[in-house]
DNA sequence: TTAAAAATATGTCATAGACAAAATGGTTGA
DNA sequence: TCAACCATTTTGTCTATGACATATTTTTAA
């Protein structure tokens, strides 16, 4: 009934698991690990559970982990490994265990009304933090475990996009305060954190771009010079590397005017102790929320003259 | 004030031109093209000038011409080569150069309202085949010339995109007949064409299933059986290898129910001579509707008893 | 404790050659 | 005339091994 997996070639487990082609062959070097059979002309071919065993490692390292300490270890212990990690109880399972099963069966169509009646239900502030927030975990790991594909996975962040989307285009008022520019640097793919955060801000009144990711600085700072942003927002996942978030943050810094604020936010910001001077950090949703009421209440008697400061700081 | 493009690593010209970091050495030792410099430690970095030619030369490449034809000449030459290759002139240039224009400029808004604005004076039928299709062209081609950066082509998709789904969502009926499932493969990662065929079929009353792109063969067999599909259709960038298609297409046709149509799209198949044995060719969006009417006569009579076939088909 | 320095771990890059897979071009047979 | 076949060439991917930059951890000094 399901995908046969047959064996893979190493450009195959490249793919499917994000690891080099070099990596891979460093590790079978090194730990021994992954042992791949080799076909008719001496090249790897790699069974489905060391693909598996793969994934589970690469998932755990893109959490912090090192990969001396667990390219030895079987795949249960890494599974034991994965459960340790993750602290918080889901509270709504029926909704998670659904929607995983809803991509199963190749429904996007049923994902996304299923995704828009929560949303209609809970309010768009609720939805975002208590429904998506652990419907991605639960989809991550779920993918971690193996049970979905790689295009399931697609599918699911299309669903979510499609709902968020339109209930920002709904929300999306021109007049909002403050202009808020939403995207991730270059070496971060996921753009589903913006949205989210888009989302919470958009109902509060907040004007939203969301740029989509993977925008280099330069052009970060052309946005905003051309639509007169107030506020830089970028999403950091877990799989960027902690230690190259402060540089990144302190180049943009010295790209934008002072005047504009650069919040950053995402699972990957939990890690750090501190911003950089003039930035700000997001580690969670609710502090976006905290962060915009600041905004708001440091520039509540200037919001009348806001005009003449955008101008000026356009030059 | 454009991007001031550094010299880049042999990693980063991977990313930029999609050619392998092997390749790129290969072609240096074959054909003497690229020449990179060296840094200080003897590692290869490209100048842009190289990076562009580069990005010329994948681009003529996917359009079927072969590297010891191109990789020797120089970017006044390659441009001429890419200026032979499209025959039709683009009727509506103020369009394009507009839509391209939004893009540079980072207002995801105001193309998506442009592009939605002109669905509605020119009706979807019309908006799909003579507005998107070339735009499609003209952005693949500011690309080539390094007039967008990636994430700038993301936003483009991204925004017909969401103004193609918004009106299949508005056409959706799910007692629409043929019910019809679109997807790419897992080797083929580009998602717009499915979405401007469904947009038409769904235009005359089919119901349309879109996956997204990247299935499994296995997976699409799934899809088809729960949701009683009547045709699956497939569709074929330009990147995709011609020689792949039938191979492909009949793996599929031996793993679905004869009464399944398969029908290929794509600018992919437009090099094919004929379709494998129980699939059909679909290389221009005509050819689309064209199959769907003879769908249609093919099943007139039957279409009373669909609901019995269907319920058969599923063992 | 904090900070700097040394040691270790890890990923990326380089070279060079083997060879499978794809494409080309010519030949044969319908 | 066209398609199918085979030989030849082209082209991309893979193997193997080692160097070394960079990231992380540990040790040492302040």
């Amino acid at each position: 009934m399901n995908t046969p997996t047959p064996p893979l070639s190493i450009s195959a487990v490249e793919r499917e698991t994000g690891l080099s082609k070099d990596v891979l062959r460093k590790w079978e070097a090194r730990y021994g690990f992954p042992q791949p059979l080799r076909d008719e002309f001496g090249e790897r071919i790699y069974p489905p559970e060391q693909v598996e065993r793969l994934r589970l490692i690469k998932r755990l390292m893109d959490t912090g982990m090192r990969p001396s300490k667990i390219v030895g270890k079987d795949a249960a212990t890494l599974l034991s490994l994965a459960a340790t990690r993750h602290v918080a109880a889901p509270q709504s399972e029926a909704l998670e265990t659904r929607a995983v099963e809803l991509l199963r069966q190749h429904d996007p169509e049923g994902l996304r009304q299923t995704l828009y009646r929560m949303l209609l239900r809970q309010g768009l502030a609720r939805f975002v933090q208590d429904t998506i927030s652990p419907l991605n975990h639960a989809v991550g790991e779920a993918w971690a475990r193996g049970e979905l594909e790689v295009y399931e996975e697609h599918l699911y962040t299309e669903a979510v996009q499609w709902v968020l989307r339109n209930a920002l285009a709904a929300l999306s008022d021109r007049q909002g305060r403050p202009r808020v520019l939403l995207t991730t640097l270059p070496e971060e793919p996921h753009g589903l954190g913006i949205l989210m955060v888009a989302a919470l801000l958009a109902l509060e009144g907040a004007y939203c771009v969301t740029l989509g990711p993977q925008t280099p600085v330069a052009e970060i700072a052309n946005a905003v010079k051309a639509q007169a942003i107030d506020v830089v927002v970028l999403s950091f996942s877990i799989i960027y590397p902690p230690r190259r978030i402060p540089p990144a943050l302190e180049e943009l810094r010295q790209r934008l005017a002072p005047a504009v604020e650069i919040w950053a936010g995402g699972a990957g910001t939990a890690r750090l102790h501190r911003a950089p001077a003039g930035t700000r950090l997001l580690p969670t949703l609710e502090d976006a929320l905290a962060a915009l009421g600041q905004w708001r209440s440091a520039h509540a008697g200037l919001l009348s003259s806001v005009v003449s400061v955008e101008a000026t700081s356009q030059t």
